[in-house]
RNA sequence: GCACCCGUAGUUCAAUGGAUAGAAUACCGGAUUCCGGUUCCGACGAUGUGGGUUCGAUUCCCGCCGGGUGUACCA
């Protein structure tokens, strides 16, 4: 790496560069190169400005091949004329080099000293506040089953829906965060029968055990009970076919669900304390997560409505009535299949309850985009439910979003809830918080805490292993989630993230110990590595980052950047003084460069709901 | 069968159509040390396959191969 002297003038002119707008300046300045040069007018989109590769000098780099139809000269000539020209009338670039077809661009020490100074003025740096006339955003995430705890598949859907969110309002929109329960139906009769039958009373109180944890066992006491009558009845001759249509088990549990749908008391006071217990266990497991809802919906409140959406669809003649009673929605037109909207009894499917969810929603708020977060083994259904809404004339049909991800495997291999090999959310984390207190007892980091900081600490350190590890893959893929690999203290991990985050902010209290103020403004001469330069060329690009990830909805893209950021930071400053730096402006800068470090991973952390300690 | 998604170093992940495809981790070599376990440096190592479009393709299009998911009364 080599180190360069730039004496800064106190008077340099760039006050008409402000700070997210070097490339913008560039891009204007080559169109105005190419003007002059060529006599001709190019397009703002064949001016590609990309950020110079680490093995070249410079900082941007312009690429001239889709220029050369303007200039008709060789790449390389061209390079060097719009390169000449910049550096003689452009004030932001002091040098270029051409390499084939590229231009790369040294941008004004200057500049980077003034860009700083600027990133550190503003207090919403990579954020845009949110205001009242913003458009509104409804994120729906998480969406459990009452009849089972959250496991890790919960944990990527939560953890990207919790993301997700903050990433929009980072970008200034309004967002309510909701939640649908799927709260009625078979599976939670199951439940309650396998209580009523062998739960001899237990309550959460009584077991100890967390609300969603007991119902979940009953409901797997079910199966198992269920496929012990199974059994018995195929020893006795009977077909798997016969054996199940004469199940008592599942007969009774139909029967709860007619009771459930008839209002029953009993049934619906028992399915209320049940679901009570379950959702106590939940709020415990989302606190712990750090995510939350401002709205929750529940499927039993909203399938009539739906079922009524699709009646009236089918009055209007958009669907049809099969000789069974059906009912069905052609979709051929789209080139999709025939989709049942309602059973021949006249109860409702999964699609029907979206329908009459949607519609809830839409009346209760002044929805502007509706995304689902949702595994992408629904793709199917969010395209259908799409093409339907639209049919039915709602407008928002059209623009829903469907967050589609992938699913998360452990180096074990897949999770199969029949194996027994599904991991639980709630065990998870605690597991991984207990992992990072035992390393960071083995490292002796946190032997000067109190026992409540060192406890903190692990906490923020285990939770953010896991969430980092998962968030920082393209959510669309299927990932496999590593424990070990995630809570290492180096690599691409969160535990690094948050080190350097500690270390940094360690660096400024000494700076306050040792009575150095950080400079409010950086005005004088500074000796900057091109190292520096880049580092504050990272920082300007996180609002960049935070857009581009708010409008691709693509959270982890938030990831690779912070990393980045921490990891060009803790490699350049292992070995390179700030408190002890001689130079006064160079520690200043240095210092203010820090101090927005740390700024920027805290926020970027944000987004991913993780929190970073002061000190680990 | 049909539809959608994914195939990148041994492994886990990157790469708005741009330069010699980047990291991390593992392994190997060297340095460092209270240390087989720490830290630093170095080396090794990849676009499933065949075409097409383009000045330029991991990226876009078509055909294969492989994996995943879905596909009319589960949610």
């Amino acid at each position: 790496m080599t180190e360069h002297t730039f004496f800064v003038p106190l008077s340099f002119q760039f006050r008409d560069i402000n700070r997210m707008n070097i490339e913008q300046t560039l891009q204007e300045a080559i169109l105005q190169a190419i003007k002059e040069l060529y006599q001709a007018d190019a397009e703002a989109s064949q001016i590609t400005l990309q950020k110079t590769k680490k093995e070249f000098t410079g900082h941007y780099t312009l690429v001239t091949f889709p220029l050369l139809r303007i200039s008709r000269k060789k790449p390389e000539e061209t390079a060097q004329e719009i390169g000449t020209y910049l550096v003689e009338n452009a004030p932001v670039v002091t040098e270029f080099n051409v390499i084939k077809g590229f231009l790369n661009l040294t941008i004004s020490p200057a500049v980077w000293v003034n860009l700083l100074r600027e990133i550190n003025a503003d207090p919403d740096h990579g954020f845009t506040p949110v205001t009242d006339d913003a458009p509104l955003f409804m994120v729906e995430y998480s969406s459990p089953n009452t009849n089972k705890p959250l496991h890790l598949g919960h944990v990527r859907n939560n953890l990207l829906g919790h993301s997700l969110c903050e990433v929009l309002k980072a970008n200034g929109k309004r967002v309510v965060k909701t939640n649908i329960v799927n709260d009625r139906g078979i599976h939670i009769c199951k439940s309650m029968l396998a209580w009523q039958l062998w739960g001899n009373g237990e309550t959460p109180e009584s077991s100890g055990k967390k609300g969603d944890h007991l119902i979940g066992d009953y409901y797997v006491l079910f199966d198992k009970k269920h496929k012990e009558e199974q059994a018995v009845l195929q020893e006795k001759g009977l077909s798997k076919e016969e054996a199940e249509a004469g199940s008592k088990l599942m007969e009774q549990a139909r029967e709860m669900l007619r009771r459930w749908e008839a209002g029953d008391e009993e049934t619906v006071a028992l399915w209320k304390k049940m679901n009570d217990w379950v959702y106590a266990g939940f709020d415990e497991t989302y606190q712990q997560m750090g995510v939350s809802f401002d709205k929750i919906y529940y499927e039993s409140e909203t399938y009539l409505p739906g079922k009524e959406e699709v009646l009236k669809g089918l009055e209007k003649g958009l669907f049809y009535r099969k000789e069974d009673g059906s009912v069905w929605a052609d979709l051929s037109p789209t080139g999709l299949d025939h989709k049942l909207l309602l059973r021949a009894d006249g109860t409702s499917v999964y699609m029907t309850q979206d329908i009459g969810t949607a519609k809830l929603r839409f009346d209760d708020y002044p929805i502007d985009t509706m995304i689902y977060v949702v595994g992408n083994e629904q793709n199917y259904h969010f395209q259908v439910l799409s093409i339907l809404l639209d049919m039915l004339g709602f407008e928002f049909g059209k623009g829903l979003v469907h967050f589609s991800y992938g699913m998360v495997e452990l180096p074990e291999g897949k999770m199969k809830s029949r194996e027994g090999t599904v991991v639980d959310a709630d065990d998870l984390m605690a597991e991984m918080i207990e992992t990072a207190r035992e390393t960071s007892a083995e490292l002796g980091k946190l032997d000067e805490a109190t026992p409540e900081e060192a406890e903190a600490i692990a906490r923020m350190v285990g939770l953010g292993a896991l969430k980092y590890f998962i968030l920082k893959v393209d959510p669309k893929k299927n990932m496999t989630f590593n424990p070990q690999e995630s809570i290492d203290f180096n690599g691409n991990t969160g535990p690094f993230i948050q080190y350097t985050h500690a270390r940094v902010r360690s660096i400024l209290r000494k700076a306050e110990e040792q009575g150095i103020a950080l400079p409010d403004k950086l005005d004088t001469g500074a000796l900057l590595s091109e190292k520096e330069e880049g580092l504050v060329q990272l920082l300007s690009e996180f609002g960049t980052v935070v857009k581009q990830a708010g409008s691709e909805y693509n959270v982890s893209l938030i990831g690779n950047y912070v990393y980045e950021l921490a990891k060009e930071f803790n490699q350049f400053y292992h070995d390179h003084p700030i408190l002890r730096e001689e130079n006064t402006a160079l520690r200043d800068f240095r210092l203010l460069l820090s101090k927005n470090v740390a700024l920027t991973i805290k926020r970027g952390m944000k987004l991913f709901g993780i929190d970073v300690p002061e000190r680990m």
